[in-house]
RNA sequence: GGCCCGUUGGUGAAGUGGCUUAACACUCCGGUCUUUCACGCCGGCAUUCAGGGGUUCGAAUCCCCUACGGGUCACCA
């Protein structure tokens, strides 16, 4: 009984990658590779109105920026295909003709003016809104009065009275519905064109889906689609509703919510290692057996098992995530979190459009240097700031050390150090100045560094001390240090 | 409103009847190391699992009720 796992995504082509579709896409993927089973990719884009043009390609590349493939899909093609529903036509066709013939399928003339009003007046006595099926015992002559009409027919599924459609969850264990709550519901437009519940179905089951993984808010169409597989005799897949992800409001995730990032192309912007995000997701939801948390793909890959997928919603936690992506920052290779921070110390003004060899050196020693306190690209920029900004407001803590007795002698002795310094300008001659200047003045520690620390920075705190003198470069500290001492 | 689902600390989250005087992580707060700042390291932060009943020798874990939160009721997916 253990057949193949063939599991999909299918997403439709309406906008940039959310989130919580990279999500559905990640477990699926996940899924499927620990189960040495196969991943598809299908595009579901029969609401053609509101198909955005690129939308396809814009899902796929941000699907594999993360580090996400797959084995059959609209642009590698596969034994199952086409992978586009709109592609598909005929053979939703001549499903549905099936159905006619059988009477579970019926055309319904309703405008969507009449439906409307029938929905409110539903809702005005308090019930629940459904469907009438006032088309659903038109005989042929009436059906032919609509038509002289000049009305279009959608096709509706007739939905068994009576029953009960039940399924075991993967993570929700068993759901049951009532056919009784639900109306008979479209299955092909006006236009033609399947809707979704229909299209699913035709597809997951001529796919050879054995799982599919969804979100929660699939749950109520789960029933529907039942309906669909039993009306032609087919062998459901296992179904499995993942939770939602909500703020910290715990509120679904919306769209227009700016206070959290939400697409997958704006972490990318933003300069977040795809390898961080794919393992933060992973944990959205899932969690895995021992307390680890830190996993490459590879190794969620070898761990993932749908039976640990949370029951109860994942609440998206930016701090956790940014703090995650720092760990992954540190552990990167440092050419390339310098590659990420260059856009962002352009966009500054930091860096020139056209940066040299010595610009790009020093940028990779400046991530060295701050490297910790990184959680994204973008946040070099204020990192940065203490090497190009002069004059910077004191912060109160700096202009208390400044206005303290011994600092100004340890500036002046530092100044002195700096002038007479000879040969290349490298930590090791700055932290020879330190010493110097520790000899003359007999101040070292706090004292002897905070003074120059505020001097030069207007700050109390900050990455390491010498290497940000030996970046600054001899001029500036000179200059700085001038000023200071008016 | 009907139908479905959920509810563990400041936060994420483990826990599926005794191993839990509830892991681990984030945040925050102490301490410590370093001639500066951080990092690191050590320690602290739920006598309690939404509330109330029940089952049981024993419940965060099973059952019921209440409250709260969420999802869904489209010719959108």
């Amino acid at each position: 009984m253990a057949s193949e796992v063939r599991v999909r995504y299918a997403p439709s082509p309406t906008g940039h990658l959310h989130i919580g579709n990279a999500r559905t896409a990640l477990f699926n993927y996940l899924f499927a590779r620990s189960a040495g089973g196969t991943f598809v990719i299908r595009i579901e884009d029969t609401d053609t109105k509101r198909n955005v043009e690129g939308g396809e390609e814009n899902q796929l590349k941000y699907l594999r920026w993360l580090g996400v493939d797959w084995d059959e899909g609209p642009d590698v093609g596969g034994p199952y295909g086409p992978y586009r529903q709109t592609e598909r036509l005929d053979y939703y066709r001549e499903l549905t003709e099936d159905l006619m013939r059988r009477g579970l399928a019926y055309k319904c003339y309703c405008t969507e003016e009449e439906l409307e009003r029938e929905r409110e007046e539903q809702a005005a006595r308090g019930e629940t809104p459904r469907y009438s099926g006032r088309c659903r015992n038109l005989t042929e002559a009436e059906r032919a009065a609509l038509e002289a009409e000049g009305r279009t027919a959608s096709i509706r599924f007739r939905v068994p009275e009576g029953k009960t459609y039940a399924w075991n969850d993967m993570v929700k264990g068993e759901i049951a519905f009532e056919s009784d709550g639900f109306g008979d519901f479209v299955i092909v437009k006006k236009d033609g064109i399947p809707t979704y519940n229909f299209a699913v179905v035709a597809d997951d089951h001529a796919m050879r889906i054995s799982h599919v993984l969804r979100g929660e808010d699939h749950i109520s169409n789960t029933p529907r689609q039942l309906m669909i597989y039993e009306a032609f005799g087919w062998e459901p897949p296992v179904f499995g509703h993942m939770t939602l992800i909500v703020n910290e409001q715990r509120k679904k995730l919306s769209k227009r919510d700016e206070t959290i990032v939400q697409f997958i192309e704006q972490y990318e912007k933003l300069g977040y290692l795809p390898e961080a995000l794919f393992n933060f997701i992973a944990l959205l939801g899932w969690s895995p057996e021992g307390e680890r948390e830190l996993f490459s793909r590879d190794e969620l890959t070898r761990i993932f098992t749908p039976d640990r997928l949370s029951k109860s919603p994942a609440v998206f936690d930016p701090q956790k995530l940014a703090w995650m992506n720092g760990e992954y920052i540190r552990m990167a290779d440092p050419d390339r979190v310098a590659a990420l921070c260059v856009p962002h110390l352009q966009a500054a003004g930091f860096l020139p459009e056209e940066p040299d060899a010595a610009q790009l050196e020093w940028t990779k020693r400046l991530v060295l240097l701050v490297r910790e306190k990184l959680h994204s690209a973008a946040d070099i920029v204020p990192l940065a700031e203490v090497f190009f900004r002069e004059d910077p407001e004191d912060e109160p803590e700096a202009a208390g050390v400044l206005r303290e007795e011994h600092a100004p002698v340890v500036l002046r002795a530092f100044l002195d150090a700096v002038r007479s310094a000879e040969g290349e300008w490298t930590v090791d001659a700055v932290k020879a100045l330190f010493k110097d200047v520790q000899q003359a003045t007999g101040f070292k520690g706090k004292q002897l560094f905070m003074p120059i620390r505020a001097a030069l920075t207007g700050q109390t705190h900050g990455s390491d001390l010498n290497e940000t003198i030996a970046l600054l470069g001899r001029e500036k500290t000179e200059a700085r240090l001038v000023k200071r001492l008016g």
